[in-house]
DNA sequence: CACTTGACCTGTCCGC
DNA sequence: TGCGGACAGGTCAAGT
């Protein structure tokens, strides 16, 4: 999933479906992705959702709080229904049914209606690749943990151009590994870094340290342009990625230059290149990004 | 310390 | 059809 855009459709779905419910059972088919006793979190209530970076945090009742990051093939899904699996997915995009080989642990949600009725749901956390991960944490020690610790400001939210424009000069690592650096910038990952160096007109190999004052604030603009219209748009579903529904985002429809190899760029006609930048595939427009 | 590379996993796609 | 290799939204730990 995963990017800042795809982890906030999922705390905003998450936000919608699961605050106020009480984790009833947990079911934990992969020990080594969950850290934390279960039965610490049995009997508690959902009471807010958050997100920090690219993880999302449940916030429990009892002090804990649950931590989940998705890496790049998890997905959580949530089904309404005490028969759950069977009836959900009937007219979800999805075509697996659920749980499926891929569905590593299993939150069983309930309850109460204004009118008293109590209503069960499920929460799957699936993965292909295994790479995911859930914690549970104390609320108070959050920030303790190495994922926050070391974190770097969010885009849209506290990250200013000020900031930004510190954060280029102190380095002279390619550009694009900055933005992708979650400890000096919170929540961009390989998409959205392509599409706002395009967006920007700056070659992903630039020295970081090199940029002009007006090719960093050209860079920010487009960064939040991209992770904008990447929420507004319910992410990427170029791969695995879905919402809680199962539901698929529309931004793999307006990628600018990630995964256009071979096709022409949309600024200029040039046909755009694929290069590795610090091991992951860049698209480039050789005529206009500089 | 800053930066780079390989490891962690499974699935899919492409060329031979 | 099968097989091998490259590649995939992300972190980590270990290397230079």
């Amino acid at each position: 999933m995963p990017e800042l855009p795809e982890v906030e459709t999922i705390k905003k779905g998450l936000e919608e479906y699961v605050i106020g419910d009480v984790i009833t059972e947990v079911e934990i088919h992969l020990p080594k992705i969950f850290s934390g006793k279960k039965s610490e979190i049995i009997g508690a209530e959902i009471t807010r959702i958050r997100r920090l970076g690219k993880a999302i945090i449940l916030e429990l009742s009892n002090g804990l709080s649950l931590i989940i990051h998705v890496k790049m093939t998890g997905q959580l899904i949530y089904i309404l229904g005490n028969n759950a699996a069977e009836k959900s997915l009937k007219n979800q995009p999805i075509s697996d049914f659920l749980p499926n080989k891929h569905t590593h642990v299993i939150f069983h949600l309930k309850s109460q209606n204004a009118d008293g009725n109590t209503k069960k749901a499920v929460l799957y956390f699936n993965d292909i690749r295994k790479f995911g991960w859930i914690k549970i944490v104390k609320t108070e020690n959050l920030k303790e943990i190495s994922f926050f610790k070391n974190l770097g400001k969010e885009p849209l939210r506290d990250l200013t151009l000020a900031d930004f424009k510190i954060l280029l000069k102190k380095s002279k690592a390619p550009v694009k590994q900055v933005l992708m650096d979650q400890q000096k910038i919170a929540g961009i990952g390989n998409i959205y870094a392509n599409d706002a160096l395009w967006e920007a007109q700056i070659h992903p190999l630039r020295m970081a340290n090199s940029l002009t004052k007006k090719e960093s604030a050209a860079l920010f603009t487009s960064i939040e342009k991209v992770l904008i219209l990447g929420i507004e748009t319910g992410g990427a579903s170029e791969r695995n990625y879905v919402n809680v529904l199962g539901g698929k985002g529309s931004y793999q429809n307006y990628f600018l230059v990630y995964k256009k190899t071979g096709k022409p760029c949309k600024r200029c006609g040039e046909i755009i290149e694929r290069i590795v930048v610090g091991g992951r595939g860049t698209f480039i427009c050789q005529k206009c990004q500089r």
